[in-house]
DNA sequence: ATTACTAATCGCCGAGTAA
DNA sequence: TTTACTCGGCGATTAGTAA
């Protein structure tokens, strides 16, 4: 397990900023503060929507200090503008209206067949994963992941599906350490049913780790280098 | 004025529950409690959005007395499932979203050129609405609406307007009489600039307005039955 | 087990206001 | 003007329970 892909949503558990403040996060969206930063003063923000001036400066320091939006105080309006986190927020919303109203998200790319760093192995064997794969993934996988490098198209449309529901794998402790949660996602390897799995510490950003019953490697007949298609469907 | 289409949102103002119930909608919405019921105890909506069982009892009771879901208590969980006004909600939320990553939203359709009841030019020459028309529109309109009638997949599309961001035209009051705001939209019918005026109370459901500086009728060369074709960009 | 009431607490909102 | 602090009040939340 060393991949990735997958979201700056910061813990793969919710770190949502609740109603009010979201509020703000989509009148600043609206106006285009993802890209430039747009001048509104704190009542201006209230107006927008239906609170005073004051929460409206309440909501829009707590969103400074929560990394949301960086402010820079000029003498009349401040500049205000979206962090990239906030953008992950958002987008999170819109994923889940998304699915409401269109179902369930797919997704394919290529992507080429890469070595790992064989802690794969080791990690995949740790029986409190082992368990928990077998119950929830209908299946023990073979104790190796492979690793599957992305680049351009790819690169952009694979973090999307950080925002998908998955199958989630809890983590524990064991043998004194800790062994990290990760979240499992079905896929198909040129056809083949496995799952990409996305660890929640991961700092790669362009490599994905797929798992399977059987060596994917063996039973697709691949080496490194190969281009594979993977294709996503939300669970 | 007439016509309509748009939104069961009730008043074009702004419906909008707040932070929490919105989150149980969302849940609901997920589960497909659109078309069908859903079984949920309170205690596991609860926990689906981070609060205590009493408060999302309360979020439901709430949701039940505002009209936006229904509910029938079996002894074990209780059957809930979602309104159309409920769906609206979230289909204006998702709509704010879509407008954040996907940019503006276009819409075309076609209908047949119908004949109102004469209404329009009573109300187009109204100086209440004129001077509004003059300074947000960019134009004093020709006296008089051209209505068109809308059948099928049209029907299905146009509502959506109801949701995007207008210009608005505000209600007054004059010769001892209310007369009703309205939203237009910019639009272009057959490749000519006109704008779709949605009249906040109204009952249609099939017919849409327009307005245009000149009379589209004529520059059209128009008559009743005619087929037209709409592109419209949200603003 | 549920739903949902009551009571006590908590936290948020907006008024007033300083800088 | 603005931003943003303090404070009083009230609405919302949760714990405890009844049904």
């Amino acid at each position: 397990m060393t991949a990735p892909v997958l979201p700056p949503t910061p813990e793969n558990g919710r770190p949502r900023p609740k109603g009010e403040a979201l509020a703000v996060l989509k009148v600043l969206a609206h106006d285009g503060a993802d890209s430039t930063p747009v001048l509104l003063t704190s009542r201006e923000v209230g107006d927008r929507i239906g609170v005073s001036q004051q929460a409206a400066d309440r909501y829009l320091l707590a969103l400074e200090r929560k990394g949301l939006i960086t402010r820079s105080l000029a003498q009349r309006r401040q500049r205000l503008q979206l962090t990239p986190t906030a953008m992950e927020v958002l987008r999170a919303e819109y994923h889940t209206y998304r699915r409401i109203f269109e179902g369930p998200a797919r997704l394919s790319f290529t992507g080429k067949v890469a070595s790992g760093l064989g802690e794969g192995r080791y990690y995949l064997s740790q029986p409190g994963y082992v368990v928990q794969f077998t119950e929830r993934l209908g299946y023990s996988p073979y104790p190796g992941t492979l690793n599957v490098r992305l680049t351009g198209e790819a690169l952009r449309k694979a973090p999307l599906i950080g925002h998908w529901s998955g199958i989630r794998i809890d983590g524990f402790q064991a043998s004194g350490r800790t062994f990290g949660g990760a979240t499992c996602f079905a896929a198909r390897m040129n056809g083949r049913s496995c799952h990409l799995i996305h660890p929640d510490r991961t700092h790669y950003k362009d490599v994905v780790e797929f798992i399977a019953s059987d060596c994917l490697r063996e039973k697709l007949h691949l080496k490194d280098g190969d281009t594979v298609t993977l294709d996503l469907e939300e669970s």
